[in-house]
DNA sequence: CGCTATTGATAAGA
DNA sequence: TCTTATCAATAGCG
């Protein structure tokens, strides 16, 4: 047999819809469980995690060209952020005064198919990143700069805590852009023909 | 022996850092790299993608009390949002008319741990989603009657395409909450002490 | 839409 | 911090 075909569909439904959070598991999530014993563990937990939805995040924007942005509030109320494969699309659309550069495309395919071919092509990222880093705003650029320093991986991979209380601010108002960005979206939702 | 010592350290980490595009891939990849020869496959990919981020942002926010909020736009433009265990934190604090209902507490650890203890004694979630919806805004119970006829998993999912064009300027409204949120943090942030 | 095989993610340990 | 054992995520296919 390949699985136990569901005893009880509805509460084996509700189990593993929810994040494993144990109790009548039997693999990973008994260790799971343990975390609580071991406070400290959490924390490792939380980064580890962090990454892998970064990673995740990073392969659905890259595979499928979605953009996407991602703001985590860790328990201690320390703010992350992982946008788009462009940064001029989340991050680099504020300036440093705060204002939108610009609306917005969505990310245009160029860029996506850039970002493509740089990551098949060569695994040297960083000159390129740099080049882009030029075209970014001061805050753009900054964030970079501190991402390399932290050893992070990419420009999209934007710790609100590395960049401190001055630049964080200017972080809110690209959020900002971004709501913006659904309310555009709304507005040309025409009639919603759901293709599905 | 368990797993290959790394041969060439540099090329393996740039390549395991990047999402998988496969192309000197050898496993999953390679299939993953035939997408590009079945476009159809692509959307296939991207729920699929979409669903396992969404799991892994539930389990990050749920394992480790971490509030997140994610906005992912397909490459067809339809927009898909996942807020924190809490509607209220992300989605019910913008009333109907747009208004900001709280400062959004960044979740209590009441709201968390009756999550947590509701996750695990019953998988009878319905009862007390509903419960729960009740005290939702209007917009925040529309969600959950949208996601329910959906089939969609819980309350946290929320497909701003299922919304409507009507409540998706309120979703917007959300996202300047959180907006704020972040702004709030910046302020809140004193010297930085870097815990780590 | 569900099954299966393969790789990846991750919790614990050193 | 890095490694390892274990389970989960997911691409392809029926």
């Amino acid at each position: 047999m390949t699985q136990p075909p569901r005893l009880a569909p509805l509460v084996e439904q509700a189990t593993k819809t929810l994040p494993p959070l144990g109790k009548k598991t039997k693999g990973r999530q008994r260790r799971e469980n343990r975390r609580v014993e071991k406070k400290e563990s959490r924390q490792v937990t939380f980064s580890k995690r962090k990454s892998g939805l970064w990673k995740k995040a990073a392969e659905l924007a890259l595979l499928c060209r979605a953009s996407l942005a991602i703001v985590v509030f860790s328990e201690a109320g320390k703010a992350f952020a992982f946008g788009s494969p462009s940064t001029d699309a989340v991050l680099g659309c504020a300036d440093v005064d705060g204002n939108a550069l610009a609306p917005v495309p969505a990310a245009d395919d160029v860029e996506w198919e850039a970002l493509e071919t740089l990551c098949q092509e060569t695994g040297a990222m960083g000159v390129e990143v740099a080049a882009e880093a030029e075209r970014m705003s001061a805050v753009g650029k900054k964030v970079v700069e501190v991402q390399a320093q932290a050893g992070k991986r990419f420009w999209w991979e934007a710790d609100v805590e590395a960049l401190g209380e001055a630049e964080l601010p200017v972080f809110a108002r690209a959020l900002q852009r971004l709501r913006d960005n659904v309310r555009r979206h709304a507005d040309k939702m025409p009639s919603a023909p759901q293709p599905q």
